[in-house]
DNA sequence: CACGCGTGTGAACGGCGTTCACATTAGCGC
DNA sequence: GCGCTAATGTGAACGCCGTTCACACGCGTG
C-alpha cells in the first residue's frame, strides 16, 4: 500500500492530517478543497474519492478536532482528588470548564474548527468526536453533572437546564477570549477570570437546585 | 440624485439594505459582493467605488446589526422599574442579557452578522455601532455595572470581570441556541433556560463583590 | 491471465472577490 | 452656457474556489 507512483497509499488520512495542519494555524477557513489536495500531492477531484465534499470534510476535520478536546478536558479532571464524590462534582465542573478554555487558548484554530458555528457545534454529540479517553467533550462535562445527580444535589429535570448553563458561560468565554473582545486580555488577567467563570458555574448549578428546595 | 440610467442614486445605502436583507434571510455566508451588486442592478466593480471590499462591506453590516441588537436590549431596558438604584442595577443586568439573547432568536441571520466571530466582534466597541439609543450593545451592559458600582456593590477593578463575566454567559447561550446543539429547545423552555442564565449571571456578579468582602 | 473496481487525472463549469482600463455624467469655475 | 474634473458605473479579465465527468491506471480476485 506504498505510493507507486499513481495511488497515494492512504489519500484520506494524508488529506485530514493536511486539513488539521491547515486549521491549526489558519483555522477552518484555511481548509480548502484545493490547498489540501495540493499539500498531498495529489488533483483536487481526487478529494472527492474519499469525501462527499468541502462539507463533510470540514465535518470530519472538526470531529478529531473536537476529541483533542475532549482529551485536554480528560488531562484536566484527571487532577481532581477523588475522594468525596460531592467535592469531585465540582471540582469536575471545574476542571472540564478550564480544561475547555484552555484547549481554545492553546489552539485557536483548531477550536474554531471544533466548534464552527453553523453545523458543527451539534457534532458535538457525535460519537465519532471521542477523544482517546473514550467520550465527547460534551459527556466530559456530563460526567460531573452524573455526580451531582447520584449524590442527590440535582434532579434529573434539572439537568438539561445546568447543562446549558455550563456550556453557555464556558463556551462563551473561550469565544470572546479566542475571536472577541476579550482576545487581547493578558495570561493572567486571562486565568483569573476563567476561574470566576467557572465559580459562577458552580453558584449557577447550585441555585438550580436551591430553586427546588 | 435620482436613477439617471447610468448613476445609481445612492448605490451605497442600496448595497447595505440589500446586504442586511440577505443576511436577515440567509446569514451572513449570503452576503456576497456579487449577489449585492446584482440586486441593486449595477456591475459588481461598482461596489468597490463605496467598500474597500467584502471585509469592510461586512464588516459596516455588523455595525448596522448591533445598533439593532442595541436597541433591542434598550427595549428591555425601558421595561426597568427605575426606583431603587441598586435593584434598577440588577434589573438592568437581566434585561439587556434578555434583550440580547431576544434579538438571537428572532433575527438569527442578523445576529450572526453582527456578531460573527473572527474580526466582527470587536466592532461592538465601535462608535458606530449605536443604535437609535445612542449605544452600543456593550454600553448598554456597561449601563447597569455603572449603577452597580455608583452603588458600592462592585469596584472598578471588579469590573471589567465582572463584564466578561456577564457576556461569556449571555453571549454563549444566545450562540448556542441560535446555531448549537440547543437550537431544537423549544421556546417555553428556551425562555426559562435564559432566565437561569441571566440569575446566574447576577450570582456571578455578587460572587466578584463577595470575594472581596 | 483477464477483468472489475477502487483510485487518481485533467479539463471543464460556474461562482466568488478583485483589478483595471474605459465610459458616462454631475457639479463647478469660468 | 461651456468645458473641465472628479466621482461613479461598466465590462472584461485574473486567479481562487468547489464540484463534475469522462478517462487512465493498477491492485486484487476469479
Amino acid at each position: 500500500m506504498a505510493r507507486s507512483g499513481y495511488f497515494h497509499g492512504d489519500l484520506r488520512r494524508a488529506l485530514l492530517d493536511a486539513g488539521l495542519e491547515a486549521a491549526r494555524s489558519d483555522g477552518p477557513e484555511g481548509v480548502s478543497v484545493r490547498e489540501l489536495a495540493r499539500v498531498a500531492g495529489v488533483a483536487p477531484s481526487a478529494v472527492y474519492r474519499h469525501f462527499e465534499g468541502h462539507d463533510e470534510l470540514l465535518f470530519e476535520l472538526a470531529l478529531r478536532a473536537q476529541s483533542m478536546v475532549a482529551d485536554a478536558m480528560e488531562t484536566e479532571l484527571a487532577l481532581v482528588p477523588s475522594g468525596d464524590r460531592r467535592a469531585w462534582a465540582d471540582g469536575a465542573i471545574a476542571a472540564t470548564g478550564i480544561g475547555y478554555i484552555r484547549f481554545a487558548w492553546q489552539e485557536p484554530g483548531l477550536f474554531r474548527l471544533a466548534f464552527r458555528t453553523r453545523g458543527d457545534l451539534e457534532a458535538a454529540h457525535d460519537e465519532r468526536g471521542r477523544g482517546a479517553c473514550g467520550r465527547t467533550p460534551y459527556e466530559q462535562l456530563e460526567l460531573a453533572l452524573d455526580a451531582l445527580v447520584e449524590v442527590g444535589e440535582l434532579t434529573e429535570q434539572e439537568r438539561a437546564g445546568a447543562e446549558a448553563l455550563a456550556w453557555s458561560a464556558v463556551h462563551g468565554f473561550a469565544v470572546l477570549t479566542v475571536e472577541g473582545p476579550l482576545r487581547s486580555l493578558d495570561a493572567q488577567t486571562r486565568e483569573a477570570f476563567a476561574v470566576r467563570i467557572v465559580e459562577m458555574v458552580r453558584l449557577g448549578l447550585a441555585q438550580c437546585a436551591g430553586t427546588r428546595a
